[in-house]
DNA sequence: TTTTTGATTAATGTATCAGAAATCAAAAGC
DNA sequence: GCTTTTGATTTCTGATACATTAATCAAAAA
């Protein structure tokens, strides 16, 4: 005891002690091992979605953001400059390879739902490559704006759809026919 | 030693030993707290972002204008000039609502064909939107990854597949289920 | 050539611990 | 009487320790 008559304060309270829930959690924690590069983000999470328990649907959290950079680090934290790694994507340099030859165009209709072309997907369309058999490609045949795939038989020329309701279009002699480009993506919106 | 002259298997082998980076997440761990309702979403999403692995969007966008062509074109070649040309569009900026919550998925499976989602689409998935019903969601459902279209009924989740010979998936009481994302748009490559 | 096997090393889950944080209420101060 | 102080009490968290599991090695055995 080191308390002296002049000093009477504290002593023993029954009933006193930190309660339970009473953490930044409201509840107790337990030791979950998280690689080394993610630990950052899983911290940041937690204080920031565990905390407040913001939810959208029943009593799960909706969303555990990725890590805008999950690459593995040998050692220390990534630069926030630093975005030359495999885990960040471009879609200008993903998708597009000719910039200078590539455009878009906007599907109407559904010839070629088979190769999972539908209607009102954008196309990617790339005139630098050179258009061979097998290839889906944007064309005009008599003036007429189309989407097939381009097939060579018997010495000419074929625009395939890839839809059963539509007829295989043939490139004949007095065909006016003048290939656009060859489509490299579709993006379907949702 | 408990070696027989009969049995001489084993011994020093210089250099054996378990390999750095050998376990599932490719390098160590480190002990986190967690609180205890949070560790099976923890654990689900440790999983699966050692396992799918994801691709966030680049924090340094670039900007790139392309031609978007309207479909009735009457004659000639399109050229920068062409009265046709309706706009110009970039993808980064046209796909990309939200960056920093942005990031993609490679689509594994056939499940949701009947939305125009085939095995092999690049995924646009956007952690900014919130999930409503009629959404295509990326979510982790005990353990596993899955790209499927929510839906509510009866007080309860459902997570359904667009490809007949998938059952829909639903969500019960125990089910560890979290939402990553909403899916903005599905890319495909030829 | 393939499989077996003791030795070797890394990784993981759990236990333990020290210090921090929250709570209590009587004593002290005003 | 009201507010502040303060030692005791209890919970909580981050870090470390530890036991077990997992992965790797290569000579010996099959």
């Amino acid at each position: 005891m080191t308390r002296n008559a002049s000093n009477q304060h504290g002593g023993r309270r029954p009933g006193a002690g930190r309660k339970p829930g009473s953490g930044p959690y409201g509840e107790p924690t337990r030791p979950v091992r998280v690689p080394v590069s993610l630990v950052p983000t899983v911290r940041s999470w937690l204080t920031n979605v565990g905390r407040h328990r913001a939810q959208s649907f029943t009593r799960s959290p909706t969303v555990l953001p990725l890590p805008l950079y999950g690459s593995r680090i040998a050692a220390g934290f990534p630069s926030p400059a630093d975005d030359h790694q495999e885990d960040s994507l471009d879609l200008n340099a993903h998708l597009v390879k000719h910039p200078a030859a590539t455009f878009f165009v906007r599907v109407e209709g559904d010839s070629m739902t088979g190769a999972g072309i539908h209607h009102g997907d954008l196309l990617v369309v790339d005139r630098a490559l050179e258009p061979k058999p097998g290839d889906i490609v944007v064309a005009v045949v008599d003036g007429e704006l189309t989407v097939k795939r381009l097939e060579a038989r018997d010495g000419r020329l074929w625009l395939m759809p890839e839809n059963p309701d539509y007829p295989p279009l043939e490139i004949r002699e007095g065909t006016e026919f003048l290939i656009w480009g060859v489509v490299a993506h579709a993006v379907r919106s949702f």
